[in-house]
DNA sequence: GTGCACATGTAAACTGTTACATGATTGC
DNA sequence: GCAATCATGTAACAGTTTACATGTGCAC
């Protein structure tokens, strides 16, 4: 069981979900393709951590609806207490440009900054509507140790400053060097 | 040519390095073993984009200090303006133990934060340690846009923001759920 | 005398990406 | 017509980690 074993497990406690779903709905937290997160369902079924349905539909493929088994729940839960977690791993080719954009000319500078603002702004619309939505359904029940949502409503918040920082970043470095251009 | 060994090459035009500092001084923007870099530095070496002189140590092995060519920088800087930056790759397993927080036991939460606020800290001292040490060493050189020294700083600035913003989410946290244990 | 810092390297195992494979529906 | 969304899966390849390998000096 690796990392990604236990990021499923995670989301698969709040809902059930198919492959599809789950690798759109990890995206900003930890980023795995399908062709990673498939055969990793079908090893957590035969190790009975998760069931599946088939669900048919016309016009589309066949979905498969994983399911959480209290086995499931009780590996993550040893694993949230026992393990303890690894270091963080961030791999942004983005701040490796960063890093030596002594070298480039100032239009380029520019340009990365301008589409780092553009993703993160992106994200940030998406951080926001979900937090709402969250609130609403779930009111003050969101912030209960105990909840299903507490942990998803924390993760969001988190990453929402994040992202307002970095943006901020990016206009504090643009107004930086373009007083100097 | 991967993103590694254009981190390497960038770490390389401010300052002549061997594969074990670079390491360490990589760790908080992109996290590679020994056993990653030695081979790649090699490979660099090969392909004409650095050279290495062998220096010998008395009761220490000796070792090789790696160099940028030309030819090193002239890559990167194709790399800069015309690839566009990689999706970033953010792995961090603390942040899936809390989208399950749910499922733990209040002091299990807690450790987790504990611990984690004290990992920010000692990067936090780090960061603002070694961008005292750039103001102090480089003035308003810093801030120009062709300052070998520049991108440098601008990262570990956001490295700083987003390490101090990380930290009061934290501390956020532990107050949402201190009121109710 | 035990563990850590220095310093480099290789091999095996694991993790993650890209490419191959299929197929209907909807919007531009 | 062409790309995107839905939906799953496998195979080959690239990237990363863990383990093996070696050796001195220094601090506790």
């Amino acid at each position: 069981m690796n990392a990604l074993a236990y990021m499923l497990l995670s989301m698969l406690v709040r809902k059930s979900y198919t492959g599809y779903e789950l690798q759109k709905l990890m995206e900003l937290f930890w980023q795995a393709k399908h062709s990673q997160i498939y055969p990793l369902l079908a090893k957590l079924v035969q190790e009975g951590l998760a069931t599946f349905e088939v669900v048919g539909q016309t016009g589309k493929p066949d979905k498969k609806i994983y399911t959480v088994t209290d086995q499931g729940i009780a590996a993550l839960q040893d694993w949230i207490a026992n393990q303890p977690p690894a270091a963080p791993v961030n791999r942004d080719e983005f701040i490796i440009k960063i890093y030596a954009i002594g070298l480039a000319e100032p239009q380029t500078a520019f340009r990365l900054f301008e589409d780092r603002i553009s993703s993160l702004t992106a994200a940030l619309a998406y951080l926001e509507e979900e937090i709402q939505r969250m609130k609403e359904q779930y009111a003050e029940a969101l912030t209960e140790l105990d909840s299903r949502h507490f942990g998803r409503y924390l993760v969001f918040q988190r990453q929402l400053q994040i992202n307002r920082e970095e943006i901020s970043w990016c206009r504090w470095a643009m107004e930086l060097f373009s007083r100097r251009v």
